[in-house]
Formats: structure tokens, sequence, C-alpha cells
DNA sequence: CAGCCTCTGTACGATACCGCACACAATCCA
DNA sequence: TGGATTGTGTGCGGTATCGTACAGAGGCTG
């Protein structure tokens, strides 16, 4: 019975040097991730680090008075509990699912124990962490001067980036905790992109159809991170 | 004649074990941080790390229109280029002097060589990083969802936690730049601000009155983030 | 097929901030 | 001392988003 996934199918996997892939490789634990699943909670300690294969991981901070608002997304370019390996164990933020689909994980202390060995995995990590960052600064500064059309185009690009797929399956509710809106802010940004014919959109299934178009609609925040991205990861 | 400084101002500095600073030591280069100076430009490889001592950095990002907005704020806790050692060599982002002081800068290739001695240093930049990363989360966050009067706040108090002074030079159009925000917002919040006691605004010095007041009118992004730094630095 | 629940669309006043224009006040300097 | 420069305060219409309320539409289930 083959696996309907191969880990290498998360980017960082798939850029190990096979020598350090196979040492972790019987230890990577292949494990659906339901929607709306939270991976890891505000400052509690992580026992595990995610490789998302085919899902979509949001990192958001949820406030005191209920509002959230996503930092951050990961899918299979990237890794879920990068504080696991910098040094805090734990994080002020959530991480949720944000699309169904599988991961796989590896115990806190063996990726710990892979990342000082100093080698290609550290590097990779760093990268990514780097990544990371460039896209959480992004999210600010877009927090701050974009409209919310812009918002709405450069989040959808950042997810269809995420996904193998031209089909999003999520509800202008969820959307609207992401971006840290309002729920009818939602409708009437995504009315706007489907009347100019860039998606299709139909209770809870947005179907991209122009993306050319998206990315002009979209603010210059979601090419910056995706040429920051390519600038420092493989392939 | 005595230096003015030393460089175990820095906290990162300071918290290093003797054998691992002095290994530095020599290195360190004591350079005057002039309001306004720009440390590394966007895209831009860093030839340099710089550990501030009394003065105050902020990493921006300017847009294509010219607007700006700060993606986090470091003194003398931290260090000024964490992509060096993250192994990008450059951001997308700007680093500008925002209250004149000293810093202690170090060759890029030199902190690089330390860094990957995988000893004390490199677990205290992997940790700094850390809290630059909730630095940055919070920020996106409270750009979403707080007022300017909020942010204000919010912004005085990391201002005046990284200086040794109850006073700040800083005019309002400056403040404005750091907030994204129009000149007259910040005159508004720094009058009402003023109105309820917490601080005195002349012609570019703020002094801070009520601290506690202060925090209390802040959202609770400063908090948390203090708390966060706390955590995972040495102090 | 009827009924229910979820998801989406619309409307309307309130509000926070913007962009612009301009007056005034403090400081500097010839 | 008088004029220029820099920094601050204020007013006003415009706009994006909010909070709330409610109506309709698609899809599931009995």
């Amino acid at each position: 019975m083959p696996l309907a996934h191969d880990p290498r199918e998360n980017h960082l996997l798939a850029a190990l040097p096979s020598e350090d892939y196979e040492r972790i490789f019987a230890n990577l634990e292949r494990i659906p991730l339901p929607l709306g699943e939270s991976l890891y909670e505000s400052g509690i300690q992580m026992s595990y680090v995610y490789f998302p294969i085919n899902s979509i991981v949001s990192l958001l901070y949820v406030m005191e008075d209920g509002s959230s608002a996503e930092i951050a997304v990961v899918g299979n370019e990237g890794i879920v509990g990068v504080s696991l390996f910098m040094g805090g164990e734990s994080t002020p933020s959530r991480a949720v699912v944000q699309s169904a689909g599988h991961a796989y994980r590896l115990r806190g202390p063996l990726l710990k124990h892979e990342f000082y060995r100093a080698g290609p995995m550290q590097r990779l990590l760093l990268r990514y962490t780097q990544a990371l960052l460039t896209q959480m600064a992004q999210t600010a500064v877009c927090n701050r001067h974009h409209t919310l059309d812009q918002q709405f185009c450069r989040w959808l690009l950042l997810s269809f980036d995420r996904l193998n797929s031209d089909e999003l399956v999520m509800t202008q509710e969820l959307i609207a905790g992401m971006l840290g809106v309002r729920r009818e802010g939602v409708t009437e940004a995504a009315g706007n992109v489907q009347k100019a014919g860039l998606i299709k959109y139909s209770r809870g299934h947005i179907t991209i159809l122009d993306r050319a178009g998206l990315e002009k609609r979209a603010c210059e925040c979601y090419a910056v991170v995706k040429k920051e991205f390519d600038r420092l990861l493989p392939d």
C-alpha cells in the first residue's frame, strides 16, 4: 500500500541532502490536519513541529476581547513551530489549520537535536525563519496602509500559492477572522473581486479565474513576500 | 582616557560568558549613531551588525508611494542585522536611527563565524530573534485593531524602555512616519495623552510623567511584547 | 418535500482616520 | 531685533471600515 503523500512534498524536507533526510525519515509521522484544528496555543510549550504537505496553517493572534488577526501563513514551503529551535519553546500566538490536509510531524527534541548538528537542516530552518520574519513585517505594513480589497487579494494569492489546486474551501466568516475584519467587509471585497471576474465565490468555495488580475489588484506586499521567499528558499 | 561607554551596556554582549566576549572584544568598534542615519537599506547586503548602547534604531518599511511603517524597534537589549546570521544577508526593510547615541558594530563575517561556533552567542542571538518575531507579530495585530491613541502609548513605552532617560527627543512628524499615520493624527494623540497628564510634550521633547498611566492607556500589545522579551532574554 | 441551518448580500448611521489648508508659536540666525 | 524656519494646533469635508440588523439563498436532513 503506497503512501498517498511523500514527506518530500514539503519543500524544506525535499531540500535536505539524502544523508540528513534519512536520519530523520523514520521519525516523521504522517498525520491529518482537519480544518480548524489548533497545532499550538499561545504560551503553551510545543511538543512537535509540523511540515505541511497539502494543508495550510495560519499563525494568528487572538486578543483579550476575542478579535483576531493572522500574522503569517505556512504551507508546504515551511514548518510550523519555529520557536522550538529558536529557543523559546512557545509563542504568544496560535497555529490553526486554515485548509485541511496532511502534514508530517517530528518530536521537538528530535528536531532540536538535528538543528544543533549545525548542518543543512539548520541553514534551511534559519533561512525559512527569515522568510517568515519578512512575511510578518509585510503583514504589519499591509494592515496599516492597504485597503481591504487589496489585502483580500494578497491573502488569496498567499493561500493559493500554498495549495496545489485552483479551489480553496473557506467561508467568508473564516477569512474575516484571518484578516481581522468584519464578515460583511469580506462579503464586499469578495463581491468586488468577483465582479471584476478574478474569482468565483460560492458558499465557501473560492475558485481562482485570473491570477494575473489578482496580482495586479493586490498591493505590493504580496510581491515583496513572494520574492523574498523565492530568494531565501530552495526551488 | 576612559571610554564613555562599555560594550557590555548592550544586554546581549553583557550576557556572553567572558571567554566568548573576549574573543570578539577587540573587533567591536564603537561608533556614533546620529539621528536619521540609515544602518542598512532594503535589499542591500549588510556588512555589519550593530549592538546599540544608548541609541534606538527603528526597523521600518518604506512603500513604493513613499509612505512608511515601523516594523520593530531595537535598543540596547538587541542587535540590528539579524538577517546576517539568519542567512539572507539582506531584508526588504530599512534600519534608521530614531534616537541618537552610540553602538558597537562588528563585521558580518566575524559575527557569522562566532554564530557558527554554536555556542552561547548563537543561543542568545536566536532567542533575541524570536523576541523580534513577537514584536513584529504584535505590531501587525496592533496596526489592525487598536486606536492611534493606544498605539502612540505603546510606541512611547517601547521607546522609553530602550532609553535610560525620561526624556525622548522626537518630533511628531517623525513619530507619524514610524506609526505610519498623519502628523496631525499624532498631534491629536499626543494632545490627548498630555491632557491626561501622562506626558509633557514640547517641540520635539517628550517627557514621561506617569508611566503606569501610559501602560494603562496602551493596548495589551505592549505588555505582551515586554513579557516575551523578559521571558526570552537574560536580565 | 418541508424545514432548518449555514452562508452570503444589503442597508444605515457611527466613527476613526485621511488629505488639505492654514494659523500660530517657538527657536534660530542674520 | 526682525525675519525665516521649524514644529504644533485646529478645522472641515471625504472615505473606509465598523456595529448592527435583517433578508434571501443554497444545501442538508428528516
